[in-house]
DNA sequence: GATGAATGAGTTTTCATTCAT
DNA sequence: TATGAATGAAAACTCATTCAT
């Protein structure tokens, strides 16, 4: 089996393992184990266990930021433009729910990763957001995106809880919050 | 020096421990040695290292709780009653930085604590979101309190790295936001 | 069993097998099975692997200058001195064959200790050739003082393995080769 | 490239290795790197690391014994045959330095390999002490034949620190003491 | 002949946890 | 009650060595 192959089939287990498991508590072996490869392999390819985590980290979130960037199309008005990421981020969950997990855990953690992770979320927070520096004065602009992109995870976490939503519902719910809330503090901060 | 005391003492040693390392990194032994107790004794108090995080979290949680729920005044009217409840959450995570910490990183995690933090997370929704369940639909309601909870996390966690901006811009961005959430879905709900 | 007594156990078991095995080779396991002690002992105590190894170099190194060194009377001519000094190098030798083994072996390699074996070398050399500093230029006196030892380091490894030579007729040797030595350089130093 | 120049070239990468780390710690791996070939080329070629490393110490202990009997010229006087030999030794001290590192550790240690490097350092004392047979009892000539080699040892050690000392004047150093020594033995034994 | 891919076996190290005093 | 001393169990990681191609 040649070794890209190999590298994606490992890192899926990874996301399996971490998903469950934790960064700490999840171990070579066991991802080894089901992964159906030696130690020795995880460590030739990934170096070590951070290595692979973060190589996990790395490919999910950007397959994340390609799906929010890919799904602005500029011909659309803005309210339109921010429902299809809305869809785009809930479409994301629904598909790669380890490693949303991952992800999302690893965001609230303060570990050896906070840099990248941290610039990941940045770069989330500005997809969703960008528009608002425009309007807002600067903190309050930057405030006003984090809390939308934490409203956005929270219920992507509901949501893993509760899969008889439908995807079209929640995004309606969310996308009525966004566009309510980034209303609102414009007329506030005019 | 009585137990009851001691016990708080060594808590309180504990989540800094726990807030800086996270649950598995921090070990008995730093937490014994900086509580100035030997590690038999944390057994006998805690029983456990889960034990002991467990005890942490759940004083954590008990605090945050009473805060939010005392901070409700019957006689005022809901929108004040909610600005209310923002501003003593955010005071709490200006007061506890050590447990906000630990207490999202938790609620962000899946590990043997599900039940209990679950719990909690769900009675501070409640708490938050009580008022939506009679004018929204079930899940709706449910969701958009989950929604309003994680945009209040996120906008704490970003606040503490953004200790320059005043609790009170942070209540009124947070309350605006709530509010116009809240409006603009019992609109469309109704 | 009190901590010291047992130290001084465990390291006389790590001179044993560092002896036979050297540094590498010998593992942690077999010196905890021997010593009757569980692996995490000898990290409570030693901190680690090389720690072990330097606290048993440097006790033996300790004990070998404290002989060399205390062996001088400062009332007795030169040539007893040295005498007296190569006497209490051989006892050494015979006494700690362990000691001696892991000490020359250590001397030769170049390995994590360098610095402090070589600073005990350099002691040793000291010892055994300070009075040529007054008699040689500085490279010369360096150079015989280093052979010197060379050649007693050589003589008791042979010894080693020759035990039915007698101590006295080893020293004899030794001390007519130094002396020779000394008085030839002298001379061509003049 | 031919199977015997790849192999030379082999031996000279595995030699600066082996100087550098020691035999344990230096790797196949960094030496089949270093050596451009593949590991499963370093294990066609000399069957297993030891075989490579013993393969290595065989080279250099040959070299070095080929320049030492080389340079005897029966037609001279004892003292210039032994003096001969002395600048011989050196000479192939300075210009492989490497080698020299490995074989002198080698014959510190007590490894695998034992037996081989016994016997060389045994042929080495032999064809530096060759003479002393004739004049001194046995245990005597081996004592002083041994004390003899260590001294150029450690000699030869000390120079590779001290490369501004010229190789004439180490040889005279060593030169006069060898000969003290051995005219002392004489004279004592006598 | 030559190698990319793979591993078994072993290493050091850490930590939650418990006696004996 | 309180602790110094001790450990079982498991983790990350490395390396000499070998197939399949």
């Amino acid at each position: 089996m040649p070794r890209s192959v190999r590298e994606q089939l490992i890192l899926d287990v990874a996301g399996r393992v971490f998903a469950r498991a934790g960064y700490h508590a999840g171990s070579m072996e066991e991802i080894a184990a089901l992964a159906d490869v030696s130690k020795p392999m995880l460590y030739a390819y990934f170096g070590s266990k951070e290595g692979l985590y973060v190589a996990y980290i790395d490919r999910t979130g950007r397959q994340l930021l390609e799906r929010l960037v890919g799904a602005a199309d500029p011909s659309q008005p803005p309210r339109l433009r921010l429902r299809r990421r809305i869809e785009e981020f809930l479409a994301f969950v629904d598909e790669h729910q380890d490693g949303w997990k991952v992800l999302f855990r690893e965001m609230a953690a303060s570990g050896p990763l906070v840099r990248e992770v941290a610039a990941l979320r940045t770069r989330i927070v500005e997809a969703v957001g960008d528009m608002l520096h425009s309007l807002l004065s600067g903190a309050h602009a930057d405030a006003i995106a984090h809390a939308i992109v934490g409203a956005g995870e929270s219920l992507a976490n509901w949501w893993l809880e509760h899969p008889e939503v439908s995807r079209s519902d929640l995004a309606d719910w969310y996308d009525g919050m966004v566009q309510a809330t980034v209303w609102a503090a414009i007329r506030r901060g005019s």
